[in-house]
DNA sequence: GTTCACATGTAACAGGTTACATGATTGG
DNA sequence: CCAATCATGTAACCTGTTACATGTGAAC
C-alpha cells in the first residue's frame, strides 16, 4: 500500500487538505493499519494532480491560513477501484516488542516486567480508540476494518494476560537459584 | 527493528550463514513478525563483523560450496543486551486487506468473496505453520511469540468468518435493488 | 508571550527491496 | 539435462521518514 493509493482512498470519501490526510491516517479509521507522515503526503498529492487523478482548489476560511483542498476526479475513482481489484500485497506484522519477548531471559526481571505493563496499557489505549471510532461512524466497510483491529488487539492483550508468567517465570527461577547459591 | 539486531539476535541462538539467517526470517521462528532478505542481510554482516560484534570463519562440507559461518561476539552480546533494554518501537501492523475492505461497495461481488476466501485459506496455513514450529521448539520465549502469533491470527480468523457478511450484505441488497428495477 | 492547532512544503537521509551476477551439487 | 537447494554478494532503485523552513490565528 503505498501513499499514493491511501490518497486516492481518503479522498474517495471525502475531499481533504494534505493535513487532513495526515490526520486521517495517523489518527482516524485508517490508523490502525496504514500510515503516513507529511514528507510523502505532500509529494504524492503534487504527483497525483500531474497525473489527473485528482485536482485542488484555495480555500479561505477567515483566521485560518489559506488550505488547499483536493477532490478525486472521474480518472483516480476508476484508478482506484481498479487497485481494489489487484491482490492485496500480504499484510505485514513487525514487531520489535516479540523480538524482546525471545530474549527475556537475558533481560532484566523489572525492565520485562515494565515493558509487559507498557503493552498492555498501550493495547488497552488502542481498543478504546477502537470503539471510541466504531460509535461514530455506520459504514460498513470501516466497521469491518475496525472491529478486526479490535479483535486482534483484544486477542493479543488476553493473550499476554494469561501467558506473561511463561516469560517472567523464568526470572523467578532465577531468583532462587541465586537464593540458593547465596 | 533494523537487520543488523536481527542478525545479532539470531546468532545469539546459533552460529549462521547468512543463507540460514535469511531462512530463519523468512520461514523459521522469527518469521511471523520480522522479515529481511538478502540484499540487507550480507551488507548488515559486513558492518557487524567491521564493528566487531560478530566474527566468521570458512567452512567446507564436501558437495556444497564454501560457506562463511557467522558467530556472535563478546561485545556482540553485549550490544544486543543493550539494545534488548530500549524501548520497543511500536508494533507496525499494515493491511493492504483492510484497505481494500473499505471500499467493498465498489468492489466486484465474486472478487471480494474471492478475496476473503483467499485470506481465511491464508490465515489457516499460516495457524498450520506456527502450530508445526510450536512443535519443535521448547524455548520459552520463542512459545511466548509462537503463541502470540497463534493468537492474533486465530482471531483474524474466527473475525472474519463470522464478520464478512457485513460488506457481502452490501452486494446482496444492490442485487435485489437491480432485480426490482429490471 | 508562548504554546497549540492549522497549514504547506523540501532536502537529506535511512532503510530497505529487487534484480542481477555467479557458481556448486544433488535428485528426478 | 533441468530444476531445486545451497551459497555469496552488489548496484540500482524505491519508498518513506526526519528534520528543517515558514507562517497564521486562537487560547491561555
Amino acid at each position: 500500500m503505498n501513499v499514493k493509493s491511501l490518497c486516492l482512498g481518503i479522498l474517495y470519501f471525502q475531499d481533504s487538505t494534505g493535513y487532513e490526510i495526515n490526520k486521517l491516517s495517523s489518527e482516524g479509521r485508517f490508523s490502525h493499519f496504514i500510515e503516513a507522515s507529511y514528507g510523502s503526503i505532500y509529494p504524492a498529492l503534487t504527483k497525483l494532480t500531474q497525473d489527473g487523478l485528482v485536482s485542488w482548489r484555495e480555500e479561505q476560511e477567515e483566521g485560518k491560513p489559506t488550505r488547499k483542498v483536493y477532490s478525486i476526479t472521474e480518472q483516480g475513482r476508476s484508478v482506484l477501484v481498479e487497485t481494489l481489484h489487484g491482490h492485496p500485497k500480504e499484510d505485514v506484522f513487525k514487531s520489535e516488542f516479540l523480538f524482546i519477548c525471545l530474549y527475556s531471559q537475558a533481560i532484566e526481571a523489572s525492565h520485562l516486567d515494565q515493558m509487559l505493563d507498557h503493552k498492555i496499557q498501550r493495547l488497552q489505549e488502542d481498543l478504546q480508540k477502537l470503539s471510541e471510532k466504531e460509535e461514530c461512524c455506520d459504514h460498513p466497510g470501516s466497521n469491518f476494518a475496525i472491529g478486526y483491529g479490535k479483535a486482534i488487539n483484544q486477542a493479543a492483550l488476553d493473550y499476554i494476560i494469561k501467558n506473561r508468567r511463561i516469560l517472567e517465570k523464568l526470572h523467578e527461577s532465577e531468583i532462587e537459584h541465586i537464593k540458593i547459591s547465596d
